[in-house]
RNA sequence: GCACCCGUAGCUCAGCUGGAUAGAGUACCUGACUACGAAUCAGGGGGUCAGAGGUUCGAAUCCUCUCGGGUGCACCA
């Protein structure tokens, strides 16, 4: 159910009535009518834009339009009233009766607020993919709650959604990741070690090293990389993943696709992805011309297989091989999307860090490539975090060991804190995360704000069955002894519940539902003060049971609402604060 | 030099495929608990939506330019 849905499927039926009375012309394009819930209260409690957008191209006055369309739309019964309104609005006030069904639809429809906007389309949503040579650290996190909520998201809004994580593990960075355990395990075997040519010095290596000793003993010592490289690399990369799904745990997220980037090679398959891009034309081979502006030092033209991501809205089209002929890394990377058209997938959507940026383009210059235009792949840029303790900016540092790792984020504060402060705010922006902030509980900390709305409804809800008051079926309460203005408005933004996921869901936005939760919350506890003035508005009426039950039903749905967002956001909600 | 993102109240930020008098929080001022949690609420002051043009019934939102900040810019992933 989704009441701002339905009401304009009503008025796009009148519209389509006054086109066969023949008010209207017909052929005309409803795509703009909107309906919206007005920022102004007393516009009523909904307003559409529909003669002022038809206006134009009918030649008529909006009024004109207005009115005509007024007459139809007063006698639906759902609607008490409709006004006309500033150049053209038509302002709708609903019928009571009709924000008592969206209170029983919350509570007795378990989809409500769910959507068919997906379609059951086949989603994957990549993030995190971070490169496994150390454990996650804040910067990731960001990354890996935004995915994780927007894949969520998604699947509650009807996608059928895949979680992926794509593994790094075949570019150089693993060889030095190997060359890094094996210095930790010389050190495990009494060796004094340095860390140099950019070698991992983290101190999260030296278990590894003491482990790698456990499986071979001293077999490696003293011994080239061509006999132990291969083996540590593969070593040293399946315990980093140990450590990064440790991480994951610590945040309750669950991949379902964990992809190897070296099982694209040797196998053929980056190969076949190349050969589709040279059967449509789109690879040749040329030297690129020097980037513009500061000359890299060592810079001389040379000759490298390029893609042609230029026709695809790119700036310049891309090396997919070095002049020695090794894949660049944009190569499995082609392979890997490649291979997600081929699974079957509708749409892609990549969550990247800020710093990939430059990237964005290439990439769906490749899907677009790979998939005739077919498959859109979004990709989202999650901005840097910046951390902050006692009002200083926290520097990290990967050289002095002052990175922030995940897990020390979330040992400090706790996942739903984490997670929660990290989707009040648009990806594209960046982030301030201050740890004395975030773990106050007060209204600084808006998922306390949203989560004490939670437990006060429960709160109350116990005191009514302290009272002897049934509240165990809600569903034959009877809500028209609920419909004082404030009750009203508390309804009316349960209603806006499904109109925001759909807009999120669109927008792959799931800040939406973080800002959304907090509103709701504002409404619930500016109910709750009402009672302060007016007793009639106090949940919990001893004399009148009936009135009672009407009341808790309101607000139990307002907290099943608040699960059901906070879910999206990964996030438990709690019936009870400490 | 080029590309992408950003610029909204003192501060941190929302603002829906372009809609009505641009909204929250915070800070500041004034009020509200003999009810179920005051971890809350109500009210007040505070704006050239970076700037200038353009598109139209209507622009914070779309287009162009300028200024300011961030990120990335051939065989690194």
């Amino acid at each position: 159910m989704n009441l701002f849905a339905d009401i304009r499927a009503t008025i796009i039926d009148c519209l389509d009535a006054l086109t066969n009375d023949g008010f209207l012309p017909t052929g005309l394009d409803f795509g703009n009518v909107t309906v919206d819930p007005p920022r102004d209260a007393t516009h009523g409690d909904m307003a559409t834009n529909a003669a002022m957008v038809l206006a134009k191209t009918v030649g008529l006055k909006p009024r004109v339009i207005a009115e005509a369309l007024a007459e139809k739309l007063v006698e639906d019964d759902r609607i008490s009233s409709v006004e006309i309104a500033g150049p053209g609005f038509l302002n709708l006030v609903l019928d009571a009766g009709v924000w008592a069904g969206v209170v029983n639809a919350v509570l007795l429809d378990d989809n409500f607020g769910k959507s068919n906007l997906g379609a059951g389309k086949k989603m994957n949503v990549e993030y995190i993919s971070a490169n496994p040579t150390g454990p996650l650290h804040v910067g990731h996190t960001r990354g890996a709650v935004f995915g994780d909520a927007l894949a969520s998201l998604l699947a509650y809004a009807g996608f059928d959604v895949t979680r992926e994580y794509y593994i790094n593990d075949g570019g150089a960075q693993v060889d030095v990741l190997a060359r890094s355990v094996y210095l930790r395990y010389l050190e495990a075997h009494g060796q004094a070690v340095t860390f140099e040519d950019g070698t991992y010095p983290g101190e999260y290596l030296i278990k590894a090293g003491e482990d790698l000793k456990v499986k071979v003993g001293d077999a490696y010592v003293g011994q080239g990389e061509d006999v132990w490289l291969d083996e540590v690399r593969a070593f040293g990369t399946d315990a980093m993943m140990a450590l990064i799904r440790e991480d994951l745990d610590a945040l309750g997220i669950k991949m379902d696709v964990f992809y190897s980037e070296k099982s694209l090679y040797g196998t053929g398959r980056i190969e076949a992805a190349i050969e589709d891009l040279k059967n449509k034309g789109l690879i040749y081979k040329g030297t690129l011309q020097p980037p513009k502006g500061k000359l890299p030092e060592d810079w001389e033209p040379r000759e490298q297989t390029l893609f042609k991501s230029t026709d695809f809205g790119d700036d310049v089209d891309r090396p997919i091989q070095k002049s020695d002929g090794a894949w660049t890394y944009f190569a499995p990377d082609i392979a890997y999307h490649y291979d997600k058209i081929y699974r079957g997938f509708d749409a892609l959507i990549d969550v990247f860090g800020a710093d990939h940026g430059g990237y964005v383009k290439r990439m769906k210059a490749a899907v677009a490539a790979l998939s005739d235009n077919v498959v859109p792949l979004d990709v989202k840029l999650t901005q840097l975090v910046k951390l902050y303790k006692n009002g200083e900016p926290f520097k990290m540092s990967k050289r002095a060991g002052t990175f922030i790792m995940l897990r020390d984020l979330v040992a400090e504060v706790g996942p739903d804190v984490t997670r929660f402060h990290m989707l009040t705010r648009k990806n594209d922006a960046p982030l301030d995360f201050d740890f004395d902030k975030v773990t106050e509980q007060s209204k600084d900390n808006p998922v306390f704000y949203v989560q004490y709305a939670s437990a006060r409804v429960h709160s109350v809800i116990r005191k009514a069955v302290e009272m002897g008051i049934d509240v165990s079926d809600l569903s034959c309460a009877d809500l028209s002894l609920a419909t004082h203005t404030a009750e009203l408005a508390m309804a009316a933004k349960l209603a806006e519940w499904p109109r925001v996921v759909e807009i999120a869901a669109k927008g792959h936005e799931p800040h939406r539902i973080a800002f959304y939760l907090y509103d709701l919350a504002s409404e619930l506890h500016g109910l709750w003060n009402r009672g302060n003035d007016d007793a009639s508005l106090r949940f919990l009426q001893a004399d009148n049971i009936p009135a009672t039950q009407a009341k808790i039903a309101l607000i139990k749905a307002v907290s099943v609402v608040i699960s059901h967002g906070l879910g999206i956001l990964g996030i438990t909600p709690v019936e009870e604060m400490r």
